[in-house]
DNA sequence: CACATCTCAGTCAAACTGATATCG
DNA sequence: CCGATATCAGTTCGACTGAGATGT
């Protein structure tokens, strides 16, 4: 009695907050899609790329490199180091920390996580092209920087 | 021993799919702020501007509408209509229904929203100018109308 | 003692699944 | 019996909080 052709967009959908929220969704549904056909998820990957670019690291430098809270990071260097793909020794020289390091398997797949990655990325920006691209990202990227650097700014005479 | 200034950006940093994800947050966070202020949820903000758009209508159409899952509209209309902004009614015509309805407060609930809503889209954009702000808004635009409108394509022989 | 590190347990928000009762 | 509606209960995922044990 009432639906069927009544799809007129709702009126927030071109609000910016809602492009955004909408549009990431989909990107992090491709992308878990990706790495779930791989057996992984999102902060494999990081903790992966991160050990690959900075080496070994306690859990504690991993979690602030990476962006992964300290009390996930347990749970995550588990299921990587049940796969092989790290491994947790403890540091000699500090008995509280676990250097945790790249396995050979560890970079085979990351490799492939790599691979996955940019099929991904490209079936996102799919419909755009390539100076498009590097508009969006280079948008994105202003905002980023913003607010990264103004963790809530002006506002409240703070404390 | 191995931090402070080792933070040079992680080789994520400039992927779409995380450049997406890290500034919805951040629109997220700051809509979500303001909403906050006046006491509602982003979801609340969903169903009222509905309501005000297409006028009554049961909570199954109105889900469809809102994009607001059905077992999730239970809570959220029993929270407006706590506050009184909306008003259940059962549907003379067809018993199953529940006809929800904007009250006078629900207006003026839906008016203090919008003007949240507009500054925080401010605070958002902030480093953008006019145009770059069109760019991005039609750019994310396409992204999103290229992928509701492509659920999964391919892939599954669906069923 | 203060502080860093690791671990575990629990909260929270949003989106979703499943089961049930009711009604047309 | 099929299908829509409303409700309730439970799950998943990510990000986060708090408390503790251990070590420097």
């Amino acid at each position: 009695m009432d639906d069927r052709a009544d799809e007129n967009p709702p009126s927030w959908r071109s609000l910016p907050s809602w492009l955004l929220s909408q549009t990431a969704g989909h990107a992090q549904r491709l992308v878990g899609d990706g790495f779930a056909a791989v057996g992984a998820r999102g902060y494999h990957y990081r903790l992966l790329a991160t050990l690959a670019e900075h080496g070994p690291a306690s859990q504690a430098a991993l979690g602030r490199r990476s962006g992964i809270h300290l009390s996930d990071m347990v749970a995550a260097i588990n299921e990587l180091a049940e796969r092989g793909q790290v491994q947790r020794a403890p540091d000699p020289s500090d008995r509280r920390r676990n250097i945790v390091s790249l396995t050979a398997e560890g970079r085979r797949q990351l490799r492939l996580l790599e691979k996955e990655l940019a099929v991904r990325q490209e079936e996102l920006l799919a419909p755009l092209a390539p100076g498009e691209r590097e508009q969006l990202i280079g948008l994105l990227s202003r905002l980023l920087d913003h607010h990264d650097r103004q963790p809530g700014a002006a506002e409240e005479p703070w404390r």
